[in-house]
DNA sequence: TAGATTCCATAACGGCCGGTATGTAATGCG
DNA sequence: CGCATTACATACCGGCCGTTATGGAATCTA
């Protein structure tokens, strides 16, 4: 009944034996290999060193455990893309966007690909609520984008038959290509080959 | 022991009481909804409108099916990418390309997006030999675009900095985007745009 | 120490998975 | 007809799925 905010650890029971953030990495870790569907309970409590139970009373259930994953994706392994939009030009900040992500899905030590194009294609209907989520967030992060293209259009960085809604629609289709082609093998040479391509073409008032 | 061919309908037993192409075609439809983990078995009986047994005397098991699946795919809603390299310039094969992708992953009636891109994604360790599979048919068919891309090269019909292997990599991640985005719900005036904007940027000699 | 509380470990649950054994119906051949 | 052959229909298999019940171990408060 006391209700004196007590967020601090004023810890009644047995405390417990591992580290949620670690732990949460690890299921990220997992997700991102072998996409939500793909990826097990026992994939994952292996992958986490915890126990079916203890991965339920830390974080609900499988899916709910995906939504928390998908936050920290998007804090660690997307902050490129919210430092990108202050590159001082469109051109730049595409650029931004493509080499951070070429460093992002080729890193070695983390999975190839890109969780949120791995989340979206394929899979049954079983994780349509994790598509949801991932296209509501995508929307999200295009619509930042499309603002910084306008703020470049009348910055007067692109012809009159650009506009900032189909650039932003174009540099996302070559992302998740990138994304798809990484996925599937590809080396980061021949994704630089994409990069370089694009900006080649980028283009110039 | 008759050594001389008897490969019509010298058919011994009760005759098959459904089309086995039919059955392929609908097969089709579920793994390009579903993706090959996604799609079950109860899934393709239904849609294909005969029992287990019979699935697995016709086709052998989901695997063999889907490769099957696969060779219909290529056959039937690929054609358009073996047209596209008759075209006269790079800039026409590129547009056939990106214009029929559409055609072919907008068509209400058939699912959205791109069979090979859904196969190629996601998915656990159980679809290695799928995704392998379809990684080589990409490879070949990318082949032959990089040479339709040279012989554009000789006929001067680019600029010196774009090679033919960059520029079908590129054009291929457009695709590949466009079918994440198709299969994200992605509307056809969205990747109209996208085509758009790449024709409007195509290298020009 | 006694109780309350929280976590860990084991094992089990119903349900679906891909694949198959079994029995019966339909055809061709002699 | 009797026989071989092939396909159909039902029911079943072991195994894995996500989830949870149960019991013991570890910590807090009193």
């Amino acid at each position: 009944m006391e209700s004196i905010a007590t967020a601090c650890s004023a810890v009644k029971g047995r405390p417990r034996e591992f580290c949620t953030e670690q732990a949460l990495a690890a299921a990220l870790g997992v997700f991102w290999t072998k996409g939500y569907e793909g990826a097990s309970m026992a994939d994952l409590t292996s992958a986490m060193g915890i126990t079916k139970p203890s991965l339920y009373a830390a974080f609900g259930n499988k899916e709910a455990l995906f939504h928390k994953a998908l936050d920290l994706y998007e804090a660690e392994k997307l902050a490129y893309t919210r430092e990108a939009l202050n590159q001082p030009t469109a051109r730049a900040v595409a650029e931004c966007f493509m080499r951070g992500a070429i460093n992002a899905q080729c890193n070695s030590g983390s999975p190839k690909g890109c969780l949120g194009v791995i989340s979206t294609t394929a899979c049954g209907s079983e994780g349509q609520s994790i598509k949801d989520d991932v296209i509501a967030r995508r929307a999200s992060s295009q619509k930042a984008l499309v603002e910084r293209f306008e703020q470049a259009q009348q910055a007067g960085e692109f012809p009159a038959h650009i506009t900032p809604q189909a650039l932003c629609q174009y540099l996302y289709a070559i992302l998740q290509g990138m994304a798809v082609q990484a996925g599937s093998g590809a080396t980061r040479t021949e994704l630089e080959q994409v990069v370089d391509t694009s900006l080649a073409m980028w283009p110039t008032r």
